[in-house]
DNA sequence: CTGTTAGCGCATTCAA
DNA sequence: TTGAATGCGCTAACAG
């Protein structure tokens, strides 16, 4: 095609000034009935859209809103699929309001500081660091509103979204125990026990699962903690480990991703679920209700929290966010198929 | 904080012009080396980060490219996993050159047009249309550089990315020929058979269907087609429309999403996956491999798609193009546990 | 090798 | 109510 058409066509074809066709485009001024009518048809016959580098660049913001997420290798954004449901419900949001969403994959700290300096982003969603490692100090350095997600910093001042993790794991547990359960073994993922402070969120639904024990005046046994990764293969990894530690009857995984694997794994050894095992998941995947048996599982609206997330990013831009600045969203265990009462002789 | 540092602000520290640290900064021009120590230690002592709002306006460009999917209500992003990894994919090479990726959710087509026009988008990679409803005609009028992704365009002109859907459906229909299976479903989604076109990518697959019973010198029936959502519900309750046809060996699903659910379904009713009934599904999700039995599917690698599509981008923005304009990926039947021998007798 | 200058397209004073 | 003029921060052409 050709040339872009730009206020100065439009405002020529009307036979206005440019300024007036801003004042047209952005509703702002006063202007008449008549030549608002003339500049809205040429508008219409030229289409004409504002080019919002040029607005951005004099009013000096962006409308773009950066989605942060962690990457395992450097500039390479890791692999999981819950951050599509994240980013559907905050593009929701933010389309609302006229923003858009920009993906920032987080590799070398400094990379993504210049990211958003470059691109004048108006705002972040940081999804998952901990205040342990600094990152949480790196983002303030920018100074634009930020919301964290799944993240537990400690600074009350920060804007954060998450789930009530330890009511998660505290539900889910407690579940098992009212079941008999009383050797209840965690899949916890692929981390050191020292370093679980820098996985937050799973350091929460592990609180709930001590709490939940203590309560039932049940000792903690670090040895029941299976230290495998977070996903189908390390789920399914983690029934030889079951096949070792004959008096747990019962598995709390940390994310229905393992529980699938584990699942998986406890069948190809001829055990079954839930007569020999029981097993609760956490997230509530789209197909969890549909294994066979269908998975308990700690229930959790991802999408819902990519909504929350700018909408708090947006009542932070507005300076009135005077209200909550964290929002803790529920999680509803779902009993299914997976969990029955406890009969320890089975496996012995 | 304060103010940005720009491009002044750096020249008046190293005692140079703003146009010698552009040089410098850009690596055009001739710079000696001292004056070139100078203004870099500049940059660094006060953070200078280029505002690229600014570079953009004046390069005309803006080095963004828009992820186009598409929404079922107006403005909203349709739920499906599989856009993350295409994300994950694009972004991944978008970054080594330099590009950044922005969602764009297609609702009102009108609003798609501005969003591109008024961000100034340098390409786009627009996912599952078709040519039926004038949408490419739409596209085309924007005029920038656009790679479809499962679009099957007629337009030889046009950069386009598949994977080889038809042989993914000649692949599994004819391993349950092999196998013996006579009356073979097809699970194909929620749309009437004379819109099938308007679905190029199940209309590919339903191709390869028909050309592997063809090649068995078998019929093709139209009452073997499944019209039920492609999701895990519609999966589940395509198990009652097995159960009125005792004649079906196998069904293959368009997806592994509904097979999982026609899985749970049939195991429900009291029926035996394989021995009962074979079952195929396609995309080869995550935990396909962790299903009980092990999902038969037909594999397909989604990030690569987003991949290769942004280096075709890259091509068509270089205008060297010349060489294949459309790149079709393979597929692979992976034969894992759910398809054996038909036995028709089982349930009749 | 380095500095001056002129816009990119727009929003926004300030005059008329 | 409308228009002329200024500058957002940067690149690129041209001068020195």
């Amino acid at each position: 095609m050709k040339h872009d058409v730009i206020l100065h066509d439009v405002a020529k074809a009307a036979n206005v000034s440019i300024a007036t066709v801003s004042n047209v485009v952005n509703g702002k001024g006063r202007v008449s009935k008549t030549t608002m009518k003339r500049v809205q048809q040429a508008i219409e016959q030229l289409g004409y859209a504002p080019n919002l580098l040029a607005r951005h660049l004099k009013t000096n913001q962006s409308r773009l809103i950066g989605l942060v997420v962690q990457t395992t290798k450097p500039g390479r954004i890791q692999d999981n699929p819950f951050y599509w449901d994240l980013l559907a419900g905050a593009e929701e949001i933010a389309r609302d309001h006229g923003f858009h969403m920009i993906l920032v994959s987080m590799g070398m700290p400094e990379e993504t500081l210049d990211f958003v300096k470059q691109r004048q982003l108006d705002g972040l969603l940081v999804v998952g660091i901990t205040d342990h490692r600094g990152e949480d100090a790196l983002f303030r350095t920018l100074d634009i509103p930020c919301v964290y997600i799944d993240s537990y910093l400690n600074d009350p001042r920060l804007c954060q979204v998450c789930v009530d993790d330890q009511y998660g794991g505290y539900a889910a547990t407690k579940h098992l125990l009212a079941l008999g359960h009383r050797r209840i073994a965690l899949l916890i993922g692929d981390i050191p026990m020292d370093q679980l402070h820098r996985y937050a969120v799973l350091q929460q639904r592990w609180f709930g699962y001590r709490k939940a024990l203590d309560e039932a005046g049940l000792p903690y046994d670090p040895g029941l903690m299976i230290r495998l990764p977070t996903s189908v293969q390390g789920g399914y990894h983690a029934a030889a480990w079951l096949a070792s530690h004959n008096d747990v009857s019962a598995i709390f995984s940390m994310s229905d991703i393992a529980a699938l694997g584990l699942m998986k794994g406890i069948k190809d050894m001829g055990w079954r679920v839930p007569e020999q095992v029981s097993l609760v998941g956490f997230d509530n995947l789209f197909m969890s209700g549909y294994t066979l048996p269908a998975l308990t599982t700690v229930s959790q609206n991802i999408v819902q929290k990519g909504r929350v997330a700018v909408k708090l990013l947006m009542e932070l831009m507005d300076n009135k966010c005077s209200t909550s600045r964290k929002v803790v969203l529920p999680v509803e265990l779902l009993v299914r198929d997976t969990t029955t009462k406890a009969h320890l002789t089975d496996r012995q």
